[in-house]
DNA sequence: GTCTATATTATGATAGAC
DNA sequence: GTCTATCATAATATAGAC
């Protein structure tokens, strides 16, 4: 401990743990309220005042936490990684890796079941999409890259031994996200034509089957 | 003729039909450019300035062509539909509805050919990607639900004779949109991973050859 | 860390001359 | 139909008291 660090009394202390807590409290709301704006209507559509409004705080806070209204979106998109990838890794390392085609099989459901229940990542990068897309490279270099690199990999060995579709493994991948969060991304139009939502669980199933039917391929040996 | 008719000499039509071509000139622009603005960063994003400043009139133009911005927006949804819609359905037409599954199989790659080259549709219509999505409601009740009755329709006849993967219909129209419309809707991540833009003409027919093995299947009689 | 008040800028839309 | 000038509003962000 070095000699410049300022005493503070027990209850100096407590307050100081409170307002940690307090302000950890607020950034938490303030996330939650930025994530449902931005879901709903998009980062330029959404307003640090709307997002304060929502979140029942003055709308300087925004600015105090996040410092501008990117850095608010960021944040969200921060946690709606972080929320998906602690869901869906832990389930992907307990898989192992001894069966490709296995491991495979079983993250592809994982993943649409775990993005059922947390569409926000869908709906924020599905605003995203378009001819350019510059704020979501920090994005995609940190989070999506390496996911990606290990989904080529498997597709490659599941091919190899004859069990999966044949075709260029980026491309499929991509292929079977798009086939997915299609209609999780819009779950107006779905639901306008099934009348089923498709976060419904029995939707999520046929879909976690019908991807399975799509890409995969009995053994022929 | 009626008689309250004012009557126009020679040279004042010429004039008139000069400032209705060239006020047609300046809305095409207008709708050019806002195409560009709406898909590169949404409508809430574009503003009708950069608008009218990408389309070189003054901003005040774009209000007098379409009132308002939402207005714009409209009207550039509605001409990337006709002209996709126009290319389309010309297509569909002239393969005529005696072998349903040969008609499925070369109106998908066809939808996939003609997004390929008009992008735009599906810039536009991932932006309004979301929890809720109440501006696209006039569209698809127009445009988007014949064209998916017409779809399901074919799929069920494809399935009734075994040549078409099995399950709701409905859900494995979007699965097909979902996985076809993916890769142009994000061309930034697609070429950073694949290395090809998916507008190329290679990418686009890997794209028609996967989906055709994707979802067709071989008669088995 | 929280909040009120405010500076500054940019937006959608209009008015009216040409 | 076109254009300039302008209004009214709403936005991001800051300053400074508590």
């Amino acid at each position: 401990m070095r000699a410049q660090t300022p005493k503070l009394s027990e209850s100096e202390i407590v307050t100081v743990r409170r307002r940690q807590h307090r302000a950890a409290v607020t950034r938490k709301k303030i996330v939650a309220a930025a994530a449902d704006e931005f879901s709903e209507i998009g980062i330029e559509g959404a307003t640090t005042r709307s997002i304060a409004e929502r979140a029942g705080v003055p709308h300087s806070l925004v600015i105090y936490h996040f410092k501008t209204k990117l850095g608010a979106w960021q944040a969200v998109l921060e946690q709606a990684v972080a929320e998906f990838q602690n869901e869906f890794e832990e389930k992907i390392k307990e898989l192992g890796f001894e069966d490709p085609v296995a491991t495979l099989k079983e993250s592809q459901a994982h993943f649409i079941r775990t993005l059922a229940q947390r569409p926000t990542l869908i709906w924020l990068i599905s605003k995203e999409g378009g001819p350019e897309s510059k704020r979501l490279e920090w994005f995609l270099e940190k989070y999506r890259d390496p996911a990606i690199r290990t989904s080529i990999e498997l597709i490659k060995k599941a091919q190899a031994c004859g069990r999966y579709i044949e075709g260029d493994p980026a491309q499929l991948h991509y292929c079977f996200v798009g086939a997915v969060t299609f209609a999780f991304a819009h779950p107006t139009e779905i639901t306008r034509t099934t009348k089923t939502s498709p976060f419904d669980d029995a939707f999520v199933e046929r879909q976690v089957d019908i991807c399975r039917r799509m890409f995969f391929r009995e053994t022929t040996d």
